[in-house]
DNA sequence: GATTCGTGGGT
DNA sequence: TACCCAAGAAT
C-alpha cells in the first residue's frame, strides 16, 4: 500500500472541509442526542431525504427524555415513509437505555455506545467523533470509496470483511485533535467530489495524495459486488369498509418486514387468506407494485363493504382520518390515497 | 458471512 | 425499463 504524508493530509482535507462543508441541520447541533438521531436516519438514505424528517422529528422529540417517554406509536408515525423502521424501533429502545442506565448522558465510550440497539461500528465511531471529539473510526460506503481510491484497495467493499481493513486505516489516519471535523470531512469528500461514478478529480483537495488518481483507475474503484435481483411476492389485498364507513386495519408483528407497522390485511394465498366475507363480493379496485431492496410485492388491491363480526387480535375498525394518526408503509399509503380520492 | 431490513432519486 | 445508489445494523 502507497505511502502517504498523513499529515499533509489530514490538513488538506480539514481544510478543505472549513471552507467547502455544506450546512446542515445536524452541524448546527452539539447535543449528542441530536447528532445520534441524525446518524441513525443518515444510514442507507440521501441527506436530502433526512433534512425534513431530521426537523420534524427533533420538533416532536426535542429532547432525549422527550423520545424516550413517547409511544412506538407515534415514534414509528415519526419515521413513516423513511424506511428500515427497526431503526426507529432500535433508537427508542436505545434511548430508554441511556435514560435508565446513564442518567440520560449519551455515553462516550465506545464500548458502552457499541452496546446499544441499533448503533453499530459506524454509527459508534461517528457519534463517539462527532459528539465528543474521540478520535473513533466511522467507516461508511463514503469512506471506504474514498480510501479504496486514494490507496487502491481492491477488496470487494460489499463484503462484511472489508469495513475491518478501512477501519485500521481510518484509525491510522485520525488527527489527535478535531476527530469530529476529520470524520465528517471524509464523508463529505465522498458525498460532493469523490462520487461513485465520475469523481470530480479536478476539484479534489487530496488529489496530489491519491494512488488511483494517479494510475488512472479512479472510475474502477471502488470493487462492490452486485447484489442479486429482488424475489418477487404475490399479495392479494383485502379493503374491507364497514357500514359506518370504517375500514379494517391490522398491525403487523414486532419482528420482520415493516414491523410495527399497520396495514390492510393481506395474503399471499389469494382471496382465501383475506378476512371471511362472501368472496364473491370483493371487487378489484386496483394493482400496486411496490419494490423494497430485496423484494417486490405484487399487490392485487379488492374491496368490499361487510360489517365485520369479530376483530382479530391486533385489527381495528378506523375512520380514514383515524387511520391516517398510525404509521402506514408506503405501499398502503397508495390504497390510502385511492380511498380518499373516492 | 450471507441475508434481511425501505424508500426515493439518478442515469 | 432496469438497474444503481445512499452517513449500516441485526440476525
Amino acid at each position: 500500500m502507497q505511502i502517504i504524508d498523513t499529515k499533509k493530509f489530514q490538513s488538506d482535507l480539514l481544510d478543505w472541509y472549513d471552507n467547502e462543508k455544506r450546512d446542515l441541520p445536524w452541524r448546527r447541533e452539539r447535543d449528542p442526542y441530536r447528532i445520534w438521531v441524525s446518524e441513525i436516519m443518515l444510514q442507507q438514505t440521501k441527506v436530502d431525504t433526512v433534512i425534513p424528517y431530521y426537523e420534524r422529528f427533533l420538533t416532536k422529540f426535542p429532547t432525549l427524555e422527550a423520545l424516550a417517554d413517547a409511544d412506538e406509536e407515534d415514534v414509528l408515525k415519526a419515521w413513516e415513509g423513511l424506511g428500515y423502521y427497526s431503526r426507529a424501533r432500535n433508537l427508542h429502545q436505545a434511548v430508554k437505555e441511556v435514560r435508565d442506565d446513564y442518567n440520560g448522558i449519551v455515553p462516550s465510550t465506545e464500548k458502552e455506545i457499541a452496546a446499544l440497539k441499533g448503533v453499530g461500528p459506524y454509527t459508534a465511531g461517528a457519534v463517539l467523533s462527532i459528539a465528543y471529539n474521540v478520535p473513533a473510526p466511522a467507516v461508511d460506503g463514503n469512506v471506504m470509496r474514498v480510501l479504496s481510491r486514494i490507496f487502491s484497495i481492491y477488496d470487494d467493499i460489499a463484503k462484511p470483511a472489508s469495513r475491518k481493513k478501512f477501519e485500521a486505516i481510518t484509525r491510522d489516519l485520525l488527527p489527535e485533535n478535531r476527530a469530529g471535523d476529520y470524520t465528517q470531512a471524509l464523508m463529505e469528500l465522498g458525498a460532493v467530489v469523490c462520487l461513485p461514478r465520475k469523481p470530480a478529480c479536478l476539484l479534489c483537495p487530496v488529489a496530489e495524495h491519491c494512488s488511483a488518481r494517479k494510475e488512472g483507475v479512479q472510475e474502477f474503484l471502488p470493487v462492490k459486488a452486485k447484489k442479486k435481483a429482488p424475489r418477487s411476492v404475490q399479495l392479494s389485498v383485502g379493503v374491507v369498509r364497514d357500514s359506518r364507513g370504517r375500514y379494517l386495519v391490522e398491525k403487523r408483528p414486532d419482528t420482520g418486514l415493516l414491523a410495527g407497522m399497520w396495514q390492510f390485511p393481506h395474503s399471499e394465498e389469494g382471496l382465501d387468506g383475506l378476512p371471511a366475507v362472501d368472496e364473491s363480493s370483493w371487487e378489484n379496485l386496483t394493482q400496486i407494485r411496490h419494490v423494497f431492496s430485496h423484494l417486490v410485492w405484487e399487490m392485487d388491491v379488492y374491496q368490499t363493504v361487510h360489517d365485520v363480526q369479530k376483530l382479530e387480535k391486533a385489527q381495528q375498525l378506523l375512520t380514514v382520518d383515524e387511520l391516517k394518526q398510525k404509521a402506514f408503509p408506503v405501499s398502503h399509503q397508495k390504497i390510502i390515497a385511492l380511498l380518499e380520492e373516492s
